[in-house]
DNA sequence: AATATTATATGACAATTATCATCTTAATAA
DNA sequence: TTATTAAGATGATAATTGTCATATAATATT
């Protein structure tokens, strides 16, 4: 009794629980996740899945930060989305019945649960909250890409860096220095704006000089949000 | 009471009712969908809905062919996604509760139903099946937008082209004279492919010389398809 | 039919961005 | 620590693509 009650709070308090689709669950259905769950430890560059793996299952993120990226032809890595605790993972493959169209990497260590297909389906349909959450996760998700498939085009790789950081401040925040907490590579950077990583170092060199930014070695501080906004937008 | 039959048998026969998410609703939720539903006619040229427009509904498309697309800054409209007849239109802002990120226009002219939301979250919270296909229907949506997100950066111009002719040429076939069906202007084909009018046009003439396209007129004709996939891919 | 308007086409040129080479600095392994 | 490798930085150059100008063809309007 005492064990059950253990389990349903470790799910309960945590802040996938809290952020994503699964807030609608209730009590039982938190105990039924608790116990069909699996955890896992994933060190920075590590694989959670590959592009074709078939999951079967979602991953929740306890901890840490992750790309979704592909693989081009010419080896380079497009990132497509970053993804942080209290997120889901694999919604969609798992929903279209699909094999992952996306790998997902461990940009900085992980820690994420899996939940079998079975348990997320048997929440579905039993759980009309529940469902319209994860419906409008996707319509999240589909909306971004929408938008940032426009902004592809419709942009310039110095409007989309500019969009990109401010869009990284946003959403991870700063470290006790200022700088930008999530580590980005310079070619990881380039694979989210989607150019040569040259490119983006050059323009990170430009924006440094121009005194939007400033480089500590590798980290990166935003010191001109307001131009930077204005160059993003216009 | 046989009135209720002819409109039941209506909505009973519509392309969309056997090619979208709607394939899921029993009779008695077909009848109440026909009586709550409203036709259009949309001449070509003319708007479904625009960009910010609260829609409190879907568009069941009869008929013809549309565009979704956004404004740039710069007065250039980016297609997003083309829908044809036997498709939903306007589901993912109805399920967000969001005003419409992009703008419908139709390319052809067009034969619509209007169905209200409330309509559409009972069944989605009645039928699991139907909320199941919706579900699916917008991840499919998601799944193509990454991808084309990708192609736009790891492809080129001349890439994206290629693969778009063919894309179109699966999706609509051809007329009598071996044409594509779609007649889009070399404005619009700029547009779905996201790069200047010009170029696009110039491009077209670079397939032509190469014979791998012919133009006829406006219309453009696929001559040697396998020479543009592997031009696509590659 | 004549005129106006729009779509398509093409040349010339500029701007942006990618590629390749090289160098420096930082991180990691031996 | 030293050697080795990887990441970051920058110059030189080429390729791609966009912009502007202008011409022609097609369509619409009077």
């Amino acid at each position: 009794m005492q064990q059950t009650t253990i389990v349903m709070n470790k799910c309960d308090q945590c802040i996938v629980r809290q952020l994503s689709s699964l807030k609608a669950l209730n009590k039982d259905e938190v105990i039924k996740l608790a116990s069909s769950k699996t955890s896992y430890k994933i060190k920075k560059g590590e694989a959670i899945f590959e592009e074709g793996e078939v999951t079967n299952g979602v991953f929740c993120i306890k901890d840490g930060v992750g790309k979704l990226s592909k693989l081009s032809a010419n080896g380079k890595d497009q990132i497509v989305k970053l993804v942080k605790s209290g997120e889901l993972l694999g919604q969609r493959s798992m929903i279209s019945n699909e094999p992952a169209n996306l790998t997902a990497k461990a940009i900085a260590d992980m820690e994420v649960c899996f939940i079998p297909k079975t348990e997320i389906i048997n929440f579905f349909n039993n759980n009309n909250q529940f469902s319209l959450n994860l419906m409008q996760s996707v319509c999240e998700d589909l909306k971004e890409s929408e938008n940032e498939k426009i902004a592809l085009v419709q942009k310039t790789v110095k409007q989309r860096l500019a969009e990109t950081l401010l869009h990284l401040h946003d959403e991870f925040g700063e470290d006790t220095d200022k700088t930008l907490r999530v580590q980005l590579t310079r070619e990881e950077l380039a694979g989210i704006i989607g150019t040569a990583t040259e490119s983006c170092i050059r323009l990170l060199s430009d924006f440094n000089k121009l005194g939007l930014i400033e480089l500590v070695g590798k980290k990166i501080m935003l010191k001109d949000i307001r131009a930077l906004k204005k160059l993003a937008d216009n």
